[in-house]
DNA sequence: CTCTTATTTAGAATAATTCTTGATCTAAAC
DNA sequence: GTTTAGATCAAGAATTATTCTAAATAAGAG
């Protein structure tokens, strides 16, 4: 845990409710140590992340991908053979009842997405 | 419906099993029709996704956003009063039950974001 | 056919993130 | 107290996804 590491972590401790992106934490983590870069706040993020200590709000980075399956599902991503996966609901199950929703709150849409080993590729079967 | 939104939904309804990017269902719609451009592409990819006859599997596009928040909970955005929430697990809930998940993968992380209208904040609840 | 309006195209612009390279810090060995 | 090795940092360039802009095109109404 370095100087800056714990800088950027005071910062989500401090601010983490308002969900800040990496130029926001860049932004307070400069008031507190003038010296910091942009740069250096990605690498904390990132080893902070990989430590967890912290979540990375949005697991999906790189391009918006797009689907044809209109019925809800999931999306699960196997880090094995990189694929993406489209998983149904368990029938009569409804995704939204296990969360606790404020009352009034209307969702108009939900995008749930897991990262992990599919378990079901020929890859991950064989660990090849 | 142009040719070349009628070209983009083809496209997704052969390869949307992929989930593909923009970029490649603009490689696949190019060789349907070799005019198209990438930005027309956007275009249609988004036309679809307002008239819901396709999905966009990344919702939270945009900067990724951090969170100090390591116990399991949902993100809502709020599209009126732009701001995210985090929300809790039901007690004794659990997430991943509710999806039909092939026998023998390991969820390592798991990601549910939700946008709509929170109905707590004053902007929701007035109007304004 | 001509006007109107929406759409497409190509390329420039933007924004988030990653990469690169040299500088700096840290901690252990001497 | 130096030296040295390795990790980390800083600054800015580079990359990549996406959006914007302006001119060309297409399709429908009259």
């Amino acid at each position: 845990m370095t100087k800056q590491r714990q800088v950027v972590f005071d910062v989500l401790e401090a601010i983490g409710h308002e969900h800040p992106t990496a130029s926001e934490v860049f932004v307070q983590a400069k008031e507190r140590m003038p010296t910091i870069s942009l740069a250096t706040v990605y690498n904390c993020l990132e080893s902070l992340t990989g430590a967890g200590a912290i979540r990375q709000v949005n697991i999906e980075r790189e391009a918006t991908r797009y689907c044809p399956n209109l019925r809800p599902h999931a999306h699960f991503y196997c880090i094995d053979c990189d694929k993406v996966f489209d998983i149904g609901l368990e029938s009569g199950a409804d995704a939204s009842a296990v969360w606790a929703l404020p009352p009034g709150c209307r969702i108009e849409e939900m995008n749930v997405s897991m990262r992990g080993v599919c378990g079901t590729c020929p890859r991950c079967g064989s660990g090849d």
